[in-house]
DNA sequence: CTCCTTAGTGTAAGCGCTTAGATGTAAGCG
DNA sequence: CGCTTACATCTAAGCGCTTACACTAAGGAG
């Protein structure tokens, strides 16, 4: 009874029921109602579920049918409402990234963790929109309180990456057991959730050993990360097992640094005046501390390679700018985000997947900085993005 | 009739209604359902109504309902669902934000609009965080279907920043006809949005009238951004009055660039190999054109200052780093992004407002290259607008 | 000519939440 | 004691979309 179907329609049409009406009315002050399935549907004599078979080019729907559809769907302008879809398909196609917003110190404008996350977030938004899901992104401060947002933000996601700003691990946990984790960066050492990092550990080992093997050099100081960034743990770890490994390589001091170039100013300026012999080289647990050392190095007068050499780590632009070029070892930032969103889709479409550890490989990039001769400006970047390091690791269940 | 009311909950709970059952089956694999605002009245005997205010706090709820809701949401460990919030509401409580993704020229693998629109991002988001809203986030490829790729979007928010990537005016329209839409940064004539901008006008001509009143130089050259991005046409529109306002100053040559590193090498390359005489000074569009033009001329011979002045726009990190640091503007792009976010959130609440220009300060910042003396290395910033060129400037309107 | 298929559509029950309006309840008051 | 008030709570109608299922008409097979 194609008749009767109309009818219904045409029903709904005069009792004004929500669309067309009400959007004529508020035509002329701020925005329209927008356009509703049932408008199409009404509009186009069709029901609404043909209407929506049209919109997602589903089933058979008779060639003219969809047609008078489609021009209905233009003339109206159309659009789904996303949160009405969501609400019905029980999935709202979007995932959330978090991450931590590292203030820059006091009287320390530069922008500090910027480039890490961004880099990421591009890759993760690449991969999404070929999906058309969206991305919601999220900055936590610090002394926030991290689990609560966390929990917030599942609401209005499907997944969850985090780039940095992990809860404590039970907290992670009951979250993983909410909805689907992939944590981005970090330590492969997380048991309830997925993991994809860069090869913090091996990445380190090459630079380290670079300085000691290849140049010979004997007394090592390392300026750290903030404990609570896993990176800053695995290259600290990595840092001190080489030692381990050499000999005759020796640690001749250690700073607790907080990725600002500042603090990497104040490690400088601390072993400066230490009085005591300088270093061989200052290992750095990120490129902004690199760079505050070689800086506060030269305002003293100290010659960055020759007197010392410094190396950083995750290879920002600034650093192949600076002067010297920074030595240092790059991570595919933006891979990153890609293979974690990627994990996180498919742990999306099947939850009862094993947790694993994924690691991408890093790259030592050589430059002028670690004593490199003939490292010139722009150093060729391989393109080849190198093999997959990809590690099991059993799975903890809800 | 308390007791009744107490029945009809039970009654629910009888007949299995949604979540519960559901949820306990899921369990052991995968996710569980997670429970409904049902689940909880039911457990706490009473009306979703009332579940729902306690949650938002709203009206007068007895002091013991309230605990007792507030109990069993955490034994539940419920959290709403945001899609149905979404639909109830009639708000999605999410704005998008879009750029560009500018990739960056081959074989230049620097991060190219890296910071600007990551900065704007952070504003955006801070600002958004305060009140529980939600940042979605786009980039557009360079060849997209711009319009489409907005509209599509345009489902699932409640309203819309533009960073980069302009559609036409005409489609402009027809958007910002549908829901709240502000633009970030870009030129200020745009009559069918809201506009929040860096005065890139006023911020070149104090650059550029530094380099002709404050240092006498007399042959510019203009090494321009591409002409779809308004703020590159603002800077380059200023550039020229400066020159007509000053009847000694020339223009010794332009380029068109693409705001990437490698354009600002070319136009170096493009002047050096002319065989004419060098510019006094080379103007360019943004920092990154800039330190390729510095760097150009580095590699063959030209000192900069000495020989050429080269100044930039944007003020990012890099600049600082740089032998010699570079003489710039900076603009405030994270609070950009906050006035954007805040025009946007009014825009929301009342759509009815007229549209408006907003443009915010921007700093001339001086450092060696364009021949400033005694700026050392590490420049301390001035907090206080002192020492720096601050113009405002008024808004227009629809 | 009847029965079974199959293509094309329609019906209507949700999805989980908000909220206007209805209803019940307990004081307070003349 | 009946009535007004203020408060606490409930009922149920959506919000706009998807989709299982029902249904019709038109062939085709037997």
């Amino acid at each position: 009874m194609t008749g009767m179907g109309s009818e219904t329609h045409e029903d709904r049409d005069e009792s004004g029921t929500a669309g067309g009406a009400a959007r004529e009315r508020a035509e002329n002050l701020g925005h329209p109602t927008p356009a509703t399935l049932y408008d199409v549907a009404r509009l186009a004599g069709v029901s609404t579920a043909t209407v929506s078979r049209v919109v997602h080019g589903h089933d058979r729907v008779r060639l003219t049918t969809r047609q008078r559809v489609l021009e209905v769907i233009d003339t109206l302008h159309y659009i789904p409402d996303g949160a009405a879809q969501s609400l019905s398909r029980r999935r709202k196609e979007v995932i959330g990234l978090v991450s931590i917003e590292r203030l820059a110190d006091e009287s320390d404008i530069e922008q500090l963790n910027l480039l890490f996350v961004d880099e990421v977030l591009r890759g993760v938004e690449a991969s999404l929109r070929e999906l058309g899901w969206s991305l919601l992104i999220s900055f936590l401060q610090q002394g926030d309180p991290v689990y609560k947002r966390l929990l917030s933000m599942s609401g209005k996601i499907d997944g969850l990456l985090i780039a940095e700003g992990l809860p404590d691990a039970k907290q992670l946990a009951n979250l993983a057991a909410r909805l689907p984790v992939v944590l981005v960066a970090g330590s492969p050492h997380w048991p309830s959730a997925d993991v994809v990092a860069a090869d913090n550990y091996s990445g380190t080992v090459a630079l380290v050993s670079h300085l000691v093997e290849g140049h010979g050099l004997r007394r090592l100081y390392y300026v750290a990360g903030p404990n609570e960034a896993p990176d800053a743990q695995e290259r600290r770890l990595a840092f001190e097992q080489v030692l381990q490994d050499h000999p005759n390589a020796t640690i001749s001091g250690f700073f607790k640094g907080r990725f600002s170039s500042q603090s990497g100013r104040d490690a400088a300026r601390e072993f400066l005046s230490s009085g005591r012999q300088l270093p061989d080289a200052v290992v750095c647990g990120n490129d902004q501390m690199a760079i505050g050392v070689i800086r506060e190095l030269g305002s003293s007068g100290v010659d960055v390679p020759r007197d010392v050499a410094v190396v950083g780590f995750d290879d920002i632009y600034a650093g192949s700018l600076l002067v010297p070029t920074l030595t240092t070892v790059r991570q595919p930032m933006r891979l990153l985000g890609e293979r974690a969103c990627k994990r996180l889709l498919e742990r999306i479409k099947d939850p009862t997947l094993e947790n694993r550890v994924e690691l991408l490989n890093t790259e030592l990039v050589l430059r002028a900085s670690c004593g490199c001769k003939n490292v010139e400006v722009a150093p060729a970047r391989s393109r080849t993005p190198g093999a997959t390091t990809t590690k099991g690791s059993a799975g903890a269940d809800a």
